[in-house]
DNA sequence: CTGAAAGCGCTTACAG
DNA sequence: CTGAAAGCGCTTACAG
């Protein structure tokens, strides 16, 4: 029966068809580039498209063809410059597939509660990519069962993942650091949400049982939010100290105040202070900051493409894991 | 015809109300909260639904009623906290009214131009709200006539707008400034993108115009990339020869870095140095920052309740225009 | 190459 | 309160 509200009637295919004398069937053909159309055909087709300014009901083509062409992208919040990156080689992938991705940041307490209310959101793609929040168990109670999940940044026993090996990096970090003959201190953030990512932690425990091996220690560890007005106070607590040490941030977002307050304060930053970040991120590279280097652009894309063939059932493996290696790179700091 | 690809098939609705021994109606009904079921059929459905693990389609519910409940949210790249604040507080109306926010950030230049190809996402929302990019323009090519949009951040002669009067913020830093006996100094940032907003000319002119009204000028004007290397290195820069200034930063984003720098050189900021940032963003509270407050939420809360107020056709004017007054926040600064 | 028609999985006015 | 059926706007196997 005819619509409750009477709604401004939608140009639809059929009246792109009859307006070009031919069936919706070959209306459709024309949208969707079958090559078998007659050129002529297609011409009277796309004209009349035009004059009638027709755009095509995408909901419609989903309900038919059971598949939406979208992709969910879970993360965290948003800060840094890492979820660029991540994103972009995710996108690149999709794009390439003719999939576009649909972001969903969980950038504040409501946005975890909201997942599940949102799942009309979750339902309406043909998979999900997560990062580093651990929601996957959340996602199996509501979630279409065949709807394939890829976890990046963290574990997963009931989906793929794909993950950088943070406590080998950890390890670099400290194989680097025993031959300096200083303190060392570490800076680091400390979970604050039960769902939050644990990679800090990890690369935490490398460092410290490299160090260890090495008969070294670590002097101090610093807990901070993951935000710089903090890391400021930090820094200059320990440079009002200590004129001379070395300093393991497992992140480069938190080296940045460490380095710019060791400037400012004249330190030579590289001899007598020595940094080393974690992640590789473009500011790392623009400040020169030594770091462990993590693949996040090849993160993205493993990931992607692992979805793209879950979806187009080509593995068959039940779980698949990628652990990629993180290297050292030494700048000057 | 049946599917080309066997798929899966799905449990419908069709299958609950076989179990169920109603017709489809009746668990649509259910489905939908209708109070005109008797609660017995209620109870059976629902033990039918969790039985088989029922999970409805997304697609088929939007066509048959024309509506999504998703609205797009465009915005820029999401740095800083800007954005957190300004979505919540869309996220917060919508989620009342029944909607969810689909997050479309412009993070890079592939995401501008894929903004055409992404139009199937554009197309499957009820409305579209965008904030601070002149992507109105382009909007208008492609998305359903009768979709609305909000703008926030930004004119719009096609579309509704909230913004706040940005040169009026301007004057108000300038008449606070120009009391004080010592060089002033601005810190802006110079748009790097077409499409980019034009929020931080419009603040350096109000404060410009200020100052010459009382006689007064600036003394120099920095302009900086939207990040914050660049900053600490303008701030070195300026307190190596300047141990006494003002200085006016079109976003309290780029005065964290100028204010940690000052007191690393142990310079009293909020007496020998000045500095008045713009947008009483969260940082601006904690580090106690004299800045002009912007109402982000509530052009948040006002922009998403007109949008569903159009949605719901509840509004007759052809465009609306809200413009929120910014005030002078002074704190220790 | 092309048209007529079935089917995708819902919602809802209609008639009990 | 409830079922049967039409309709939402597409796609696609089928039969020319």
């Amino acid at each position: 029966m005819p619509r409750l509200k009477q709604k401004i009637r939608r140009i639809t295919i059929k009246d792109v068809a009859e307006f070009a004398g031919v069936g919706v069937g070959t209306v459709s053909r024309v949208l969707n580039n079958n090559p078998h159309v007659d050129s002529k055909t297609r011409q009277k087709v796309l004209d009349a498209i035009k004059k009638l300014g027709y755009i095509p009901n995408p909901h419609a083509r989903r309900l038919s063809t059971g598949e939406s062409n979208l992709i969910t992208v879970i993360t965290p919040e948003m800060k840094g410059d890492f979820y660029q990156i991540l994103l972009s080689a995710i996108d690149e992938v999709l794009i390439k597939n003719g999939y576009s991705s649909l972001l969903y940041p969980l950038y504040n307490e409501r946005k975890y509660e909201g997942l599940k209310k949102s799942s009309d959101i979750l339902l309406s793609t043909d998979g999900i990519i997560v990062d580093g929040v651990s929601v996957d168990n959340i996602l199996k109670g509501f979630i279409n069962p065949q709807t394939p999940v890829v976890c990046v940044e963290q574990d997963s026993d009931k989906y793929d993942s794909v993950i950088v090996d943070n406590h080998y990096g950890g390890i670099l970090a400290g194989d680097y650091f025993s031959d300096f003959d200083m303190d060392i201190f570490v800076v680091t953030h400390r979970k604050s949400h039960e769902l939050e990512s644990t990679v800090f932690d990890e690369r935490l425990e490398g460092f410290q049982e490299s160090l260890e091996r090495k008969g070294r220690g670590i002097d101090k560890i610093y807990y901070v939010p993951l935000d710089w007005e903090s890391t400021f106070e930090v820094a200059r607590r320990i440079f009002s100290r200590y004129k001379r040490c070395a300093i393991f941030t497992t992140t480069d977002y938190l080296a940045v105040p460490i380095i710019e307050v060791a400037r400012t304060m004249e330190l030579k930053v590289g001899k007598d202070v020595k940094v080393c970040g974690f992640d590789d991120l473009p500011i790392a590279q623009i400040l020169e900051i030594t770091t462990i280097k993590q693949p996040i652009y090849d993160m993205g894309k493993i990931a992607a493409d692992l979805l793209i063939k879950r979806i187009n059932g080509r593995i068959k493996e039940k779980v698949k894991k990628y652990v990629l290696k993180p290297e050292l790179v030494i700048r000057s700091t």
